[in-house]
DNA sequence: TTGAAAGCGCTAACAG
DNA sequence: CTGTTAGCGCTTTCAA
């Protein structure tokens, strides 16, 4: 079986020429029904299928869309790269995905390559590194999600209200009674954490309570480092609430807590950010602003699709997509 | 900078014919160093990157693996597919990722998707649709991970020890004192999770335990699920320890016992499976059997390759790797 | 050591 | 409506 059938063996097969049988494949205008019919039969008969090495090399189309993350293993991310990838696979366009590490070299080395294999357009996360987005071509799709690119670039960019999300979850802390309120977040310049922080700052401003630079817990989205800076300073700064830019801060923040004693929610009160699957069914269950992943994903595979098949779609646009709070056991 | 520069470009700059640029490019043999400085001066100063789908078509070869999997956002699969990707990507070649969504109808898409795109090898893990196996051509590389193929086909085949992992856990749990042990499990025939069940079941032998069938939860692996067959079960059948063969499972469990007023791990012990990064971090944490994805995905991708260089090794071997109990709060 | 030329499998003028 | 032909960019004989 392993013999590769080529147009060739199909056009001899059906008694025409490659070029009837490519017409045939790709949209059967002008072509007889009858001939039609001769060249699916033998397409059938010779199981064969078109090789799409060949065809890209011609067209200079791959059918084909690069997502470049920071990390496949935050279910963010990967809830994300699921939302994309089921759309593009409506549309029959494949996904080439790859892990940057939040490494800008190996995000370069992606880029690349990327290039090199001629994806149509590319979903781009970026780890932060601005610079790589110079290695754009004018011409190619690029919908850039998450964390937006400070440069003026004119570039589509989508996300998350995520300053409107940073401004619920302070807000309810604050009704609920907190005045004391930490929030976690991660060290970057540049990503959504710092619209939640402004969020937060205006919520505080709101409700006349002071902002407190100290208040700022920086840390990387991860499980243990956060635990440590909680432990750091949890009895070196009085609070009784906190805002973490992700669930994955909480989970740390809740679980270092009560090691040591704390109470949540009594004594102190934790609101999230994500609304992971997990948040539900921590123990305490995790009040949090949700994100519409899904709509996220969706939305930027529908943008690069219709960007690559009309490429001068003029100024470039951004699109916020709403959050909301989902109210769990973190709160009273 | 949009214009797309080829070998001719190059040729023509460094004053040689293409098939000279050609040679420099692949290995340089039979070239004198002046025409190769030559050539190598005239790629950068255009910035000549080769077009790998030309090369593709002349060479066949496409230096691209797929990679299929039944679902990104389970943390398994994630890891899985990063560590797979970290070490194809040394060897600078690309990854395919494609999620069958456990549905042998897109998993059968993607296959057939994967084999038009000439990948040079394929990693697979199956939705539990063997005859899948089927559409791969005799000479394709390939590697299965996790989930056994049951037909007695000459494939590659990689995972943990299973039965062995639910040995330890089972054996852990009656050794802290449990004697009615419930085991959770998902409902496909052929997977991890039956080797584990044989495991279960060996240990309980072992300690003259009798075997009831009723005591194996069969659910989704699914947060909310599991749920709903604990609420159903729990005042029908006594039970004072739970192997929960995967980590999701244990969390719903201890979620949703916790509810009932069930104290974990007082009034019931429970043993998780996978050691997802969370199991440390859960309230309470949760003793688990950790499995050695890295060193998986790592050989799976090794595996590939040398399969890709070598594709005559003969009989195709298995390989499991070993497992190990990590003791934590939700047993004593 | 180098160049000319064929051809990988396909699509797209162009001619008929 | 159909066939002939050129050529996408590269690698690889073959001849020089």
């Amino acid at each position: 079986m392993s013999v590769k059938i080529s147009m060739k063996d199909v056009a001899k097969e059906a008694g025409v020429s490659v070029s009837t049988v490519s017409r045939v494949l790709n949209n059967g205008k002008y072509v007889t029904d009858e001939t039609k019919n001769k060249v699916n039969t033998a397409v059938k008969k010779l199981n064969y299928r078109p090789n799409v090495i060949a065809r890209g090399l011609r067209t200079q189309k791959t059918n084909s869309v690069g997502l470049i993350l920071p990390d496949i293993t935050n279910e963010f991310f990967g809830k994300l790269a699921k939302s994309i990838e089921e759309k593009l696979n409506e549309h029959n366009i494949n996904l080439l995905l790859c892990n940057s590490n939040e490494n800008p070299k190996i995000e370069k080395n992606y880029i690349e390559a990327l290039l090199d294999k001629s994806v149509d357009g590319l979903i781009f996360i970026s780890s932060g590194f601005d610079e790589n987005l110079d290695l754009f071509p004018e011409d190619l799709p690029v919908v850039v999600i998450d964390r937006r690119p400070s440069a003026d670039r004119n570039i589509y960019f989508i996300s998350s209200e995520n300053k409107k999300g940073g401004y619920l979850a302070t807000k309810h802390l604050i009704e609920n009674g907190c005045r004391d309120i930490l929030m976690l977040k991660d060290e970057k310049l540049v990503s959504p954490m710092n619209e939640r922080l402004l969020g937060y700052q205006a919520a505080l401003r709101d409700y006349n309570i002071d902002f407190r630079p100290e208040y700022i817990i920086k840390s990387k989205i991860d499980l243990k480092e956060i635990k440590e800076k909680i432990l750091k300073i949890h009895n070196k700064i009085k609070f009784d609430g906190i805002f973490a830019g992700a669930d994955r801060l909480a989970i740390g923040a809740i679980r270092t807590l009560s090691k040591l004693g704390y109470q949540i929610p009594a004594d102190i009160q934790i609101v999230g950010f994500d609304n992971i699957p997990f948040a539900k069914y921590y123990n305490p269950s995790i009040t949090t602003i949700a994100q519409q992943i899904d709509k996220i994903g969706h939305k930027s595979a529908e943008l690069i699709i219709e960007l690559i098949n009309n490429k001068n779609m003029g100024q470039a646009d951004s699109f916020y997509f709403p959050v909301y709070l989902i109210k769990r056991e973190s709160t009273t």
